[in-house]
DNA sequence: TTTTAAATAATAGTATTACTATCATTAATG
DNA sequence: CATTAATGATAGTAATACTATTATTTAAAA
């Protein structure tokens, strides 16, 4: 069996689909690996273009500048995210095992899954530790959420929020303690990687701190 | 009385001391301004200039680029609510009352003090929120980190951290929950401005929100 | 007060970025 | 086979992110 995943991002995020031909699955692939490597500053389509072997004119066609190129990397995150938190809740009935199944998912690589997927996935995770909030911390962000491109985003902090709702009914900031953990999630990862006395981590747990932290934070709160 | 508020920020993040000279504090001043307005991509020293009626290179003469000039401003932020923390928790004794006057802190606008800052706090809280991730979330983290210019960060940080642990001796992450209200703080603030369907805002309790939310928080963790 | 040094203004210049436009070529579709 | 759509190749422009030079002003030292 041969499943090909496939997620559709808000046509709003590209001029043309990247998804529907060679040269657009190529940007995404190759734009993942060069974010990685040079970080988004300093990530531009020429240099994008030089490493494909094309004109920097083609990728301008499928999108209009590299901030809607993170945005829809990113938002293709959150779409897989949301797809692989239906799938592994899937026939669970305990709330507590759902939360933690869904922080287990926020705070570690996500799974290679069976299936096409040729985006480098530990690249796709440092992208969105580091990355994903610049898509949103923009002047611009009331024009770019009009067009539902941040939708994404938002279902996925619904989903969680149903569960902390289903485990918790009285607790009354569930929305927020979802976009709390989801954000938590990258930035103790990026600061036990980089700035660690930000952080309670040590070497002995590095790989599971952030998923323990957020544990104890959720079940501290929700009781 | 006039006292005039000054903070030392490390010497590694300008070139030349923008506290020590008129133009370097104009620099400042309009900055926080055009940041605001602007945004920080959209910023640039050309316009700075502009604005001030200068000469590009004169900026050029106080900091390497538009990345360390919003450092200097976050890390004096870091600093000015290091000292208004100091000032704050002066005399209290009960550590609830402690941490709430921290919480309180740092998710509302500073309090304008007696003497003479002549920064525009608004515009400056507002960049905080929006833009003070963008110091540390680069590729080149590591390099800037070796210089301790996070050190404000850090210091702040573990400040609050000793309250969490005054407060609950037995908490095992006091570091990473204060690192967490830290950038929980700037996030619910933004989401509640921008995206409220992240959080759990509602018309009457918007100036409260994100306060009540993390003041639930803590104590829900910390009991 | 003069001399000297330091800071700033004014101007120019360069490489790179962030695009837009044009046109020829190739591939896909009907 | 003809037509359309996608791509490649090339050029060009305005803005950005700087560096360099020289003249002028201001401040400090002799």
């Amino acid at each position: 069996m041969d499943i090909k995943i496939s997620f559709k991002v808000n046509e709003a995020v590209f001029l043309r689909d990247p998804e529907k031909s060679d040269l657009g699955r190529t940007i995404i692939k190759n734009s993942i690996d060069l974010i990685n490597n040079l970080g988004f500053e300093a990530f531009t389509f020429k240099k994008l273009a030089i490493e494909m072997g094309t004109a920097e004119a083609s990728i301008y066609r499928y999108f209009e500048n590299k901030h809607r190129l993170l945005l829809y990397i990113i938002s293709w995150y959150w779409k897989y995210m949301d797809f692989l938190l239906d799938f592994q809740l899937q026939n669970l009935t305990d709330q507590k095992i759902k939360l933690k199944t869904i922080i287990r998912l926020l705070t570690h690589e996500l799974p290679i899954h069976t299936g096409g997927l040729d985006y480098n996935i530990k690249f796709l995770n440092q992208i969105v530790i580091t990355e994903s909030s610049k898509v949103y911390l923009v002047k611009e962000v009331n024009e770019i959420n009009k067009s539902e491109v941040f939708k994404p985003y938002k279902e996925l902090c619904a989903k969680i929020a149903t569960v902390v709702t289903a485990y918790n009914k009285k607790y009354a900031y569930p929305k927020s303690l979802s976009s709390t953990i989801i954000e938590a999630a990258h930035h103790q990862q990026f600061f036990s990687q980089h700035l660690p006395r930000l952080t309670d981590v040590t070497p002995k747990n590095k790989n599971e701190f952030a998923c323990l932290f957020i544990e104890n934070l959720v079940f501290g709160v929700l009781g």
